[in-house]
Parts: C-alpha cells; sequence; structure tokens
DNA sequence: TCAATAGTGTCTTTAAGACAATATCCC
DNA sequence: GGGATATTGTCTTAAAGACACTATTGA
C-alpha cells in the first residue's frame, strides 16, 4: 500500500429552483418536464450546473430563475435554501444542489424554456402527495421551500412577494390562508396587518371582481420584518418537526 | 471557434462547524489556528474538504465534529446552515463550503486537535467585533450562525442544548440572555417555561453555587417546537435583516 | 332592492410586562 | 440572623379569538 498524497475529491455543483406563486387562491410550484435521462419524463424543478467553474452560486440561481420566468430581478424574492449532496441522489455522479426559493405573483403559463421539453405550475399539495412522479430528491426540496415559506409569511413581509405591485387586503389573506392552508377570519386579518405599521400602505382604489364592493388597493411597505409575528395556528403535537 | 461539447465545471466541496457555547455566561465560538497556507496562523472554523467522492456532507460534518470535541452524536444539536460559495473565497480555487451549526454544553477547552495547529474558545462579541483576523468569509458564517441560534431560541428547544443532562432554569435563562444579549425578567422567565408544557421536565433537586437557595434540576422535556414562541424585545427598525 | 364583497367595532380571553414578597439554603 | 439565590404571586397592558354589523358597488 503506498503512501499517495491526499487530493481532496471534486462534485458537480447544481442549483436548483423552488419557484412558488399562488394560481385560483392555491400554492402552486414550478416543475419542467425532464427531456433527458436521467429521470426522463419524469417532472423536476427547474435548474441546472454551474455554467462555468468561475460562476457565483446565486448568479446561477438568477440566471436559471430568468429562464424560466420572466421575473425582474430587482421585485424578486430569491434565497438560498438549502443543500442537498446525499450520494447517489444522482445517478451520474457525485451532484451536489445548492436549492433556492424564489417567490413568483401570478404569472401565465411559462414559455416552454430552454433545456426542459415542458414546463408549468402544479399544484403544491398534489406535488407533495406523492400522486407525481419527480426527478431526483426533489420532492423532498420541495416539502422544504414550502415549509420555509410558511415560517416566513409569520414573520417577514414575504406574502406580498405573492402579489402584484398592488393587491387587496383580500387577495394577501388568499396567500396566508393558500400558504398555510388553513382559513383565517377576515375581520381579524384586517386587524392584524393595519395595526402592523409598514406592512402595507394604501395604493388608491379599485374595482376587483365582477361584483360587490370595490376594494382598497395597497402596495408592499417598507418593513420587512413582522413585530409581532402573524401568528399561525399552534400545532396539533408536542412532539414537531424542524 | 470550435462548437466543444459542453461539461459541467468541478468545484472542490468543504465542510465548516459553527460550534456554540456558552462559557462564564458568554457565547462562545470554536476557532482553530490555521497551521498552513492560505491564512496561515489565523483563526477559522473547524472543518475540511471532503474524505473521499462518495462521504454524505452530514457525515463529514459529524466526522469533523468528534474531531474537535468530544460530543456524543446522540445528544447533539446538528442543523445545515447554509453554502458558501463566493469565487475568489478560497484562493487555491473554487472551493464551496457546506456550513454547520452545532449547539453544544460546556465543555472543557478541546484537545488541540487533528489538522489544527491551535483550538480554542472564543466569545462571540470579539469574534464577530472585527478584532480577530477570521480566514476566508469565516466571520460571515460565524454571524449568520449566531443569527440562527437567536431565532431557533425563539421558536424551538435548542436552548437545552446549550446546558448539560440537567440544569436549572437559571441557567436556562442564562442561555437566552448570552444568546440575545439581553437580560430577561427571572420571574416572567420562569413563568413561561413552566407553562410552556413539556419543554422542560423535573429532575430532582441540587445544590449549585456555593451560597443561596438550592435550584431544582430539569431535563429537556419532550417538546421540540415552542407554542407559543419565547418572545425576543422587538427590533429597532421597522427595517429589519433577513 | 338584492346579491356580493369590503370594511369597522366590540367583547372576551390569553399571555406578556412590570413589579414585590416569600422560601430555602449555608455560614 | 444574614447573605444569597430560588420560587411564587399580582396587577396591568397588549394582542389574539370570536363574534355582528355597516358600507359600497353593479345588476
Amino acid at each position: 500500500m503506498t503512501d499517495d498524497p491526499w487530493v481532496p475529491p471534486v462534485v458537480l455543483l447544481a442549483v436548483d429552483l423552488v419557484i412558488l406563486t399562488l394560481r385560483d387562491s392555491r400554492l402552486h410550484v414550478l416543475l419542467v418536464r425532464r427531456g433527458v435521462d436521467p429521470y426522463k419524463d419524469a417532472f423536476a424543478l427547474p435548474g441546472g450546473f454551474l455554467n462555468h467553474a468561475g460562476e457565483d452560486i446565486t448568479a446561477a440561481a438568477h440566471r436559471e430563475l430568468s429562464e424560466e420566468t420572466d421575473l425582474d430581478v430587482e421585485t424578486l424574492s430569491l434565497e438560498q435554501l438549502g443543500v442537498y449532496g446525499d450520494p447517489g441522489r444522482d445517478p451520474r455522479g457525485r451532484v451536489v444542489s445548492v436549492a433556492y426559493l424564489a417567490i413568483a405573483p401570478s404569472l401565465p403559463e411559462p414559455t416552454a424554456g430552454t433545456d426542459a421539453a415542458d414546463a408549468g405550475w402544479q399544484p403544491a399539495d398534489h406535488v407533495l402527495s406523492g400522486d407525481l412522479q419527480l426527478a431526483f430528491d426533489h420532492r423532498r426540496i420541495i416539502a422544504d421551500g414550502v415549509e420555509r415559506a410558511r415560517v416566513k409569511l409569520e414573520h417577514s413581509a414575504l406574502a406580498t412577494a405573492f402579489c402584484g405591485p398592488t393587491f387587496t387586503i383580500t387577495e394577501l389573506q388568499n396567500v396566508y390562508e393558500a400558504v398555510w392552508g388553513i382559513r383565517l377570519d377576515p375581520r381579524n386579518f384586517y386587524r392584524k396587518v393595519q395595526k402592523t405599521e409598514g406592512f402595507i400602505v394604501p395604493a388608491g382604489r379599485a374595482r376587483k371582481a365582477v361584483t360587490g364592493r370595490p376594494a382598497r388597493l395597497y402596495r408592499a411597505g417598507p418593513r420587512t420584518v413582522l413585530y409581532p409575528p402573524m401568528i399561525r395556528p399552534a400545532p396539533v403535537s408536542i412532539e414537531g418537526g424542524e
């Protein structure tokens, strides 16, 4: 047994995006259908390898995002979710993926993109239920992304990222209800968001639906951290997920 | 210009550990002094490259942790903090580091470890103040780790991980005060932790200091998610860091 | 005036904030 | 008893939970 000098192993670095949005008052995640093996024809998160060895990881996430959606980088919410690098998660070799969470306002069906044979919004509960065949460990990544969004809704103004430039309080409530998967009392919700100074600021009036009283419009305010936080009803068990 | 087939670039994968503990009622972080270039003689987080291409990342974090401390894997809190992979963060090449956050009960000075010329606990505020010369982007990683610990103290029973198998309520309060950097009212703290069912459970009595009434001992309870959460006093500005 | 949605007000309950008083040890 | 720390209690205040009612539009 010779005393070979040890050299550190190398890995392939990928970026995956959990892009969440609201469509028809339900949480959706953007998936692409893989056109190549492995997992050909299965659904997968948009993403890909670094373009070149010097590419910044966050820049790669932005690049992938703009390839899949038409979102302006400025108005966008994009944050790192975590690293997924189990050996064996990718049959091609040691691929370590950095997952990002992006929140998008309602968008039209994405134009079938670059390397994806097909892309579209899928209901999050359907994706997480296990009915859909997903590539790699992407179901876990999506579950983590949805949970992150749930937590961030409590303590940050992230909910406004699901809305357009202006929105009504009812629309904002729909965000919370869809992401948390529960119903909220509109009267208490009004009181809460109105007294949280800087959360939302008035932006005029407008008709919304074909019927009923027109709702006031608001824009996202300067506050990013909500204190006191929005309260999500108690978990059922005393045991709790991380 | 030939049409070379594109191949994805590879990176070196490292693991870095932010190990926090309480010593003398102050938050400390475990640092090693680098014995080799780059950043020779500067302080750095314990960590290193993957051992081999097939090593699990979390397993690598556990391995590094046991090399630096004598912590039992079972009683240990270890969670992924994030990925740090800016090009240029390491002059040796493209090194992407997965940072982990570990919480340790008070330990003796670590035995000078494997690849580290020297290792020891450093006060967190001193490290973050910038007085200490730190390798790579490790100051940022430590700052993120401390902030993660602060947030997790609010919503989880992580504070008990700073304590030994049994602890007094005053010791638990010291954890909160040290990590949050504020003072808490002991009477309100008692009320809060006692009424949070499953947070701590009685474990007998014992003398603690050389003087004063003996304090009751507790163990960590089954509850991991605190609801309602522990309340950290309000941020000053309406602007808030993420 | 009716259907439908938007918005405001009130009472109750829970829990945090701000305090003081008592208990139990060692010397 | 004195010094020191532990523990319990009370009053006040802030905010969530649970409700019912009024307002404004288009048809």
